[in-house]
DNA sequence: TATGAATGAGCGTTCATTCAT
DNA sequence: GATGAATGAACGCTCATTCAT
């Protein structure tokens, strides 16, 4: 049995590995600089050699996602060469998906653990969320403008996306078990193209504000 | 001059609404029990006689809101008597929404960060969720029995629909100043209905999967 | 047997009191929060009711020990009405004595314990001090105008000055037992007003520097 | 280009010389030993080789100080082929001050900074003043034999001497730039040996207590 | 019922010391 | 001899909770 051998960069990667478990089940609250050193097996000094203190070590946790993320989404490319742009959404919701079940732990803490967060790592998050909320309005609009996306409020609409996104993602990540990532992507997709409305032979325009839709619906 | 006439039931209130406001303004981990009974002007051995602990009191404001969303949240009915169906649900969301702009941040807490509390905590909003979604699902079945929604995963839609209302909601309490309800709603409603997609003319069935749609718009 | 009744002012002398006991036998460093608080018998939580932390406490007594030598010296008046300057140097020693005295620990924190405290009490014991030298200095001065205190530098003059009189308070605060304050009150002023030299018949005038005393002394 | 070659001994003082220095600077407590083994360039564990640890270091660095003084001080001598008592004592202060000029901080440090340590440190002091302290009387005993001295309390005239050298000391370390040690040296020597008062013409005896002073003063 | 002084388990962090290499 | 990663006891401090009045 041949023990393991630990640099100094594989023992960082196990601490921050097990306080993201540890982040993960209990919020950082209520997460304790003893629950993470027990999880690694080490002693409370080893842990500050490796990180200055515990918010150090989730801020380098949430790096960690946030540079997954970036690396994982790339922007939409329109011109000849590119790729079809569904297929480029497509690809993205994939990696995205990928990672939520690569790397559950990661997921929880970010997505339902805001709670807990100084107010700088709050605010770091909602950072984060703001340009990725930037970038969709942004690319609502050009849609718009060249007639793919039907005239609505980009603010909303962006938010309502990364919602959509955000809590398909939470139901993936919570189950247990291998899912399939096509088809969650497709449904997401679908889902923020189309609604959820089927459509209507010979329908007109589906610019019209909800109040007309209701009225036509009834009628 | 007449002092105020404590009740028991009035004094439990009181403190209920004087906890409202501390954790509204501060988040449940940076309030502090001397916070709240520094706002209710009571001494601390009078907050556990109405309180068995701080998070008691978390709880009974958290089953409150989410007995008060219930309350606002009306089924939706069919029948020839029954207003519309797009009317009924245009109505459940501007109930949810003045809610929500009533009172952003005790909104904004009790769904967002109590998740992040504990597993007790998380379990209880996942019941209420998961209430939430089964009925969505049921209604989304119900609109694919009778044509009005296109086939699709009802799971995955269900999840969407939530997580577009909820971050559409939190959007909203986050922003100062009044907001246009009517207007929230109505975009609301129309992305989960129709999608960002401009409507093409003479387009067939829109119920394919991604990948057909992603062809169809390159072609 | 009566039960002490504390009130929140007697408690908080009597935690001042048991610190001041730890302070002097222990130092500032060496002394924990712990040890007072077992000194005390208390719980740890009381101790932080009635003081902000370590540091406050030493605070406390510094500010105690300062104020209380304010009190007891008083600037030497001089005017046809006032008693001889003299008699005022003497009643001030011997203020200072039996102060020492009767809190020996207070003394013993002050003369000796400079080495652990933090730069800031290091500060506030070098400004009080630096103000001590300033009015030595200024005395020594106006002597010198009346012809009453022979040149000298007064920088060096009135540190040793100060330096003689907590050489000796630290000896007596040493010792147990009571002591004469009035012997040695007069020792102190005898060896600061003249020095340790046997006067000499005829002696001319004093005001020479050592150099000159050495060479008489010799011939 | 030749390395140096490290005895066990030169390391040894080379380490020592490097804490000398972080005392000095920052004093024992806020010295560590992550400091120290910093300025030396050396590891954590070869630290240890040569010293059992923090403490035993500064015991070391102030046995070195306690000899040095030792060695600079000389026992006054008497005789036909001595020089003079005065030139003895003269030259005495300006080896004291020589050694402190030269290196101000760790004097302070140690002659001012270790009596705050602990009980074991203080004994050490303790013991080094008490070996002063019997020298000075017992010179003050022989002054008076020889009606050189004045009669007094020579505990505490011995007591107020060591004091007021001290003070003049570390009020010499505390200023920057080069001090006239020659000065230094005459003015404490004048005010050990004819205090501060003006000598008065025909003026009787002085071994009168300070009451008689005082009366004379008036008078 | 109301009070608020008292409590103490638990926290995040430091740093002198050890020991396998 | 030299290293430096690992150690863990001890620190100052917080705050939800209790209980004698």
């Amino acid at each position: 049995m041949q023990a393991k051998v630990w640099t100094k960069e594989s023992r960082r990667d196990q601490v921050l590995r097990c306080a993201k478990a540890v982040f993960a089940s209990r919020g950082y609250h209520a997460a304790s600089v003893a629950d993470i050193i027990a999880e690694a097996g080490i002693a409370r000094g080893t842990f500050y050699l490796y990180f200055s203190g515990k918010r150090e070590i989730f801020d380098a946790i949430l790096d960690g996602l946030l540079e997954e993320l970036d690396r994982r989404v790339t922007v939409i490319e329109v011109g000849p060469s590119a790729p079809p742009p569904l297929d480029q959404l497509h690809a993205n919701l994939k990696q995205l998906l990928s990672l939520v079940l690569q790397d559950p732990d990661l997921v929880t803490i970010v997505l339902f653990q805001a709670a807990g967060l100084d107010q700088d790592c709050r605010d770091r998050l909602d950072d984060f969320y703001k340009g990725v909320l930037e970038k969709l309005k942004s690319a609502l609009r050009k849609g718009m403008m060249v007639g793919l996306v039907r005239p609505c409020d980009t603010d909303i609409a962006a938010a309502a996306i990364l919602g959509a996104i955000q809590s398909v993602i939470a139901q993936a990540a919570r189950q247990e078990g291998s899912q399939d990532i096509e088809h969650l992507a497709d449904e997401i997709l679908a889902f923020g193209l189309l609604g959820i409305l089927a459509a209507r032979a010979g329908q007109p325009d589906q610019d019209a504000t909800l109040t007309q839709i209701s009225r036509r619906l009834e009628g």
